[in-house]
DNA sequence: TTTTATCTACCAGAAAAAGGGGATTTTGAG
DNA sequence: CTCAAAATCCCCTTTTTCTGGTAGATAAAA
């Protein structure tokens, strides 16, 4: 009988967890906590096997959590819990130390498969969450590399400057600007300031 | 009694706040769906005073579904349901007919406050729902009105598209998409495309 | 030292956008 | 039906951007 841990503010989700591993014949919740520091007190009186570790907690991120029970508690395993599956979340979570991810929406099923896995040693990832990690790998079609003054001349782009403001306010030609501006359409592969705004707004390379 | 429904595609969530008013003597689970359809379809035979709607679904968005809901079931109360307090998300619950709106941080007592409240045909808001509605009401500097056609005349225009492109693509005169453009700059108060696209992406008028 | 990248500057012409008007038809709400 | 807003189309001028080149100065890397 695996002793699962919960840590998680949502009272909502602390209850359906333990109903969801009420009848469970291989995991029993042992305790919760609502926040991190709290976990880490309630732990020491509190032996546990598996902790559910939710991302977002009051007092401190799930991340960080991880690496601090991980540092007293090194046998105890950890699985992230959250509602989305994003990419750095996840990546984050494993190199803290955690022994898996689950999602909110997981059923009776994963839930008590996960513990049962990570209680094993073994890592634990959801098929929703295996799939974020495995196929969206390569993604951002090649993001332009800006020179400094590029940079500068794009952002005063979007700032609704026109050419020639830009060559006062940088006390350069406005021919100069005329280049770096060809150069930024070439680099972004657009054919107009407007896409190019755009883009450089995707790839946050400008401020709002 | 209050016969509440739940609308929520998490498994933990649901189970967890039949947990939460298992031993309730003023409300009691009727039922449950895990996403909108099915919810639609359910409530046909199945009689509830009170529908606990996630904002998140697969099918659907909670605002959408709460439409829907009021339109078939007048009587029915609504109860929005989400694990954040995004001022737009609970402003357009309301706006479709919501009678609160609860976070899924929600203690057993707000749950069981929350659904007599909205029972007896109040609005409920808890503290920090509340709390987000009445501090940060001013902020936006204005943000334009724009019509269906500008509005997809701006996107198209971040899109990277010229008056001719887009007039071909709408098939409308390019004397026209130019008059839409115009329109556009004077109510975003800009002088050129860039700045537009800029402020439209911060005020997200357009899709990314 | 040679190469490479960056910033700078220039020319000329084409294309598009911006500024400032006006006008007609469609359409939706009252 | 009626009015107002939205969408449509038009003209003219000026400004700005875009295209497609070239090229010198400088600084850093090979």
């Amino acid at each position: 009988m695996t002793r699962v841990f919960i840590i998680d503010d949502h009272p909502m989700v602390v209850e359906g967890i333990k109903a969801l591993l009420a009848n469970s014949e291989t995991a029993v919740v042992c305790g919760s906590a609502h926040d991190g520091y709290s976990a880490l007190a309630q732990l020491k009186s509190l032996p546990a096997d598996v902790a559910l570790v939710d991302i977002n907690l009051p007092d401190m991120n799930g991340i960080d959590l991880c690496g601090l029970l991980k540092k007293d508690y090194p046998d105890l395993k950890i699985l992230g819990l959250s509602t989305f599956k994003e990419r750095s979340y996840i990546t984050r979570m494993i190199e803290a130390g955690a022994s898996g991810y689950l999602l909110k929406n997981a059923t009776k099923e994963e839930l008590e498969d996960a513990i049962a896995t990570s209680r094993q040693g073994r890592m634990y990832m959801s098929m929703e969450v295996a799939a974020v990690l495995t196929k969206p790998a390569p993604e951002r079609p090649a993001l332009p590399l800006l020179t400094a003054r590029e940079k500068e001349v794009l952002q005063l782009i979007a700032d609704g400057l026109t050419n020639q403001e830009i060559a006062d306010k940088l006390f350069i030609s406005i021919l100069t600007v005329d280049s770096h501006r060809k150069n930024l359409l070439a680099k972004f592969n657009v054919k107009n300031t407007a896409a190019m705004v755009r883009f450089a707004l995707e790839y946050k390379l400008i401020e709002l």
